[in-house]
RNA sequence: CGGGGCAUAGCGCAGUCUGGUAGCGCACCUGGUUUGGGACCAGGUGGUCGCAGGUUCAAAUCCUGCUGCCCCGACCA
């Protein structure tokens, strides 16, 4: 892309309702626009990191055999007087008729569409497991939502469901999940950690979190020094002060307790029979009896990935975006682009560097240096290569790392070489 | 929902206490000089001062009500 054509109403002032770095700096380099509280408009450069997050996520569920479906987000109210959770799921919940004063509400979580759904199709053991999944925008109608994309009222979520015939395959299906979520975050690239969680408000047995670890995160999260266990302290500390645990002894006999911070941005339940039996869910069993299959659920926040990922990776200059999930893989900045030859040489990199699936963007905008690499900055984009009147008469270029910010020349044969190396 | 704060040009703000014809910086447009780190000079565009009522000769400013937004708390996949 060139940048000439790309709309990216980058702010050089911190916006004023913006307390977390994530959420400043995503306005500053126009990814994002609020449309009310809680509730944004995601902009062509945020669009583009969503999306491959969300690539990520479809691309390592559908390696484990989750089946991508999409459900409506409009549900009727019906749905959930029959499962409980009308009256009991709370405010979040908004409410709403039709024109003819049938009750709907706007879906925060799918547990009673996909029964369902399930429910009508009459199934026995041969054809379980399943698990469907969708990646979809929810609503929940926070009490109070901040902070950006990172605690929005609107937001862009997977979510799977999985059908299994007895506990037994249930473990079997949420361990396949577990590996999936791990391949997933392990993908992305962010420092994360998996915590045994409090089930909430979703109910079932087994439920654990994946947090990205990050300062400001809303979550304190108790981690063993000399091995990979991890909590949520919900679950450790009970009424007791959270800072307690830190230097007692890890539950599982390895090390002494940590605190750390973490943005949870994924869930995993076994929820056992609770919807389907609430749902009224049969499969048939080998004896030919109707028995209520056993469930799980697993929501990961695609949006909130976005900004916990800004939490982990940026500087005081801007964004650092990990490799996978850039807007873009390299930014060519050329420095002259009213000059014919270097502009070529510009465009032929470019074409170079697309051609081999690097996501170039192309910096041909007739404006001041400084202006591009300040911009260049903000935005994150990991890689840069620079074009000027300088390095172009020796034939050399600069290329820039941003998470190191530092720049190296090199000669333009070894760009593709350079880059090859940084991607693989 | 309790406590606190804010609302003035696209963005960030001053002006409000003490009422008197709305201002600054950035951005944007014109021209010129610049041109490897958010340039400079000159000129210019842009506002029913959140909304509705009230007080007053006169309201951004005082009074009343409402709405929106932010922070702290409770709550939360």
């Amino acid at each position: 892309m060139y940048f000439s054509k790309l709309f990216v109403p980058t702010v050089k002032e911190d916006p004023s309702d913006a307390e977390l770095i994530s959420h400043k700096l995503m306005v500053r380099s126009g990814m994002i626009k609020k449309t009310a509280a809680g509730i944004y408009s995601w902009l062509p450069l945020g669009l583009k990191v969503l999306k491959k997050v969300e690539e990520i996520v479809r691309k390592n569920l559908n390696n484990f055999d989750a089946e991508e479906i999409l459900m409506p987000m409009v549900q009727p109210a019906e749905l959930w007087k029959e499962s409980g959770r009308y009256g009991e799921y709370g405010k979040e919940l908004l409410k709403f008729d039709d024109r003819s004063n049938r009750g709907f509400v706007l879906g925060p979580t799918h547990e009673e569409i996909i029964c369902e759904i399930f429910r009508s199709h009459p199934k026995s053991y041969k054809d379980l497991p399943v698990n469907l999944y969708q990646i979809q925008t929810k609503f929940r109608d926070e009490i109070r939502p901040r902070f950006g994309v990172m605690r929005s009222r609107e937001f862009l979520m997977k979510d799977a469901y999985s059908f299994d015939i007895d506990e037994k395959g249930l473990v079997k299906s949420y361990g396949k999940m577990k590996d999936a979520y791990i391949s997933i975050f392990d993908e992305i690239g962010l420092d994360y950690r998996i915590v045994k969680a409090d089930s909430g408000n979703i109910g079932g047995d087994i439920s654990e979190e994946f947090h990205i670890l990050a300062d400001s995160g809303e979550d304190l999260i108790a981690v063993s020094d000399s091995s990979d266990y991890a909590a949520n302290v919900e679950v450790l500390s009970y009424d007791k002060d959270p800072s307690e645990l830190e230097g007692k002894k890890s539950p599982d006999g390895k090390g002494k307790l940590k605190i750390k911070r973490g943005i949870e941005v994924g869930h995993i339940f076994q929820l056992g029979q609770k919807y389907s039996q609430a749902m009224n869910v049969g499969v048939k069993d080998m004896d030919g009896n109707s028995i209520h299959p056993f469930m799980g659920c697993y929501g990961i926040g695609v949006s909130r990935i976005v900004a916990a990922a800004i939490e982990q990776n940026h500087d005081d200059r801007g964004i650092q975006w990990p490799d996978k999930i850039t807007p873009f893989g390299v930014n060519i900045i050329c420095l002259d682009p009213e000059s014919d030859e270097i502009m070529k040489v510009c465009s032929e990199i470019y074409s170079i560097l697309q051609k081999s699936g690097f996501d170039p963007l192309l910096d041909d905008r007739d404006i001041r240096a400084g202006i591009k690499f300040k911009e260049h900055e903000l935005l994150g984009i990991p890689y840069s290569i620079i074009i000027g009147p300088n390095n172009f008469k020796n034939t050399k270029l600069e290329f820039g790392i941003r998470a190191q910010n530092e720049k190296i020349d090199i000669k333009l044969d070894d760009i593709k070489k350079y880059l090859g190396e940084k991607y693989d």
